[in-house]
DNA sequence: TTCGATGCAAATAGTTTGCATTCTA
DNA sequence: TAGAATGCAAACTATTTGCATCGAA
């Protein structure tokens, strides 16, 4: 939290209260959140910050590395700490995305630079399918 | 070609001037285009199909397996034949779309499929990241 | 006290929907 | 000739931009 300040900080940036709620919401929910859905939470505190800004606020924090957006398939892009490298699985049946480590791509990366001189960006790595519950046959 | 009208014709569906031409016009360029692309591309010979139009007849065509769309970070959808399975590196710098067979996929498909019972749509799987060109370390 | 950040409104891009009309089967 | 497909307009969702104001450094 504070090392996302300081980067901020770093980088010419000012911490501005939206700034700093838009952060501790991301650190809070680990999960994968649109912008409307983490202007909402950062609202419940700050009714004032608007969702312009939020989305403004992401831009500069994907610019800086710290968090990574994900479009899947339909629907709003959704964002998320750029923390632990992983991977997502994005059912196309019921939406669910499922988080898998990076490591199962690392044999892919290494393929995709080695054949193509590709670098594969691992947190926006998107797989769409269909999860277990939603596969028709065979349970 | 045909067997594209024929499978329509099967599924309840009419075959229509509308959707001939972008049959033709998917077949025709092997590339990803987008919605727009398209429409712009029939309306070259018929110039009162509407855009509206192409879109529900590509939703038609995905529905039946035979088109597949793609969405690549920012910008519109693209869509592509669903003929040869195979995946794209979507180079976050120039936009550059670039076709890598799917057999490069099995490996981790496999992977997932057994860690977490999830089936991969290989026809939409797209890996961000910088095409060779567009890296910036080591030429 | 300066310049980046914000709120607000409005524009934009991409896509979908409603409805009367047209045309395939 | 019945019902799917179309054209058109308009709604809609997600996102971006312009601009005057505000506030962090």
């Amino acid at each position: 939290m504070d090392a996302v300040l300081a980067l901020l900080r770093e980088h010419g940036g000012r911490v501005t209260p939206a700034k700093r709620l838009l952060a501790e919401t991301l650190l809070a929910s680990q999960v994968h959140r649109s912008a409307e859905q983490l202007a909402e939470q950062v609202q419940a505190r700050a009714p004032d910050v608007h969702l312009t800004t939020v989305y403004r606020n992401l831009e500069e924090l994907e610019r800086l590395g710290l968090v990574e957006r994900m479009h899947s398939g339909h629907g709003p892009a959704t964002y998320h700490l750029a923390s632990s490298p992983h991977g997502h699985l994005v059912c196309r049946g019921c939406g669910e995305i499922i988080e898998v480590p990076a490591s199962l791509f690392d044999g892919l990366a290494a393929a995709v630079l080695r054949d193509y001189g590709f670098v594969v960006t691992t947190g926006q790595l998107a797989l769409a399918g269909q999860c277990a519950d939603c596969r028709p046959s065979q349970a």
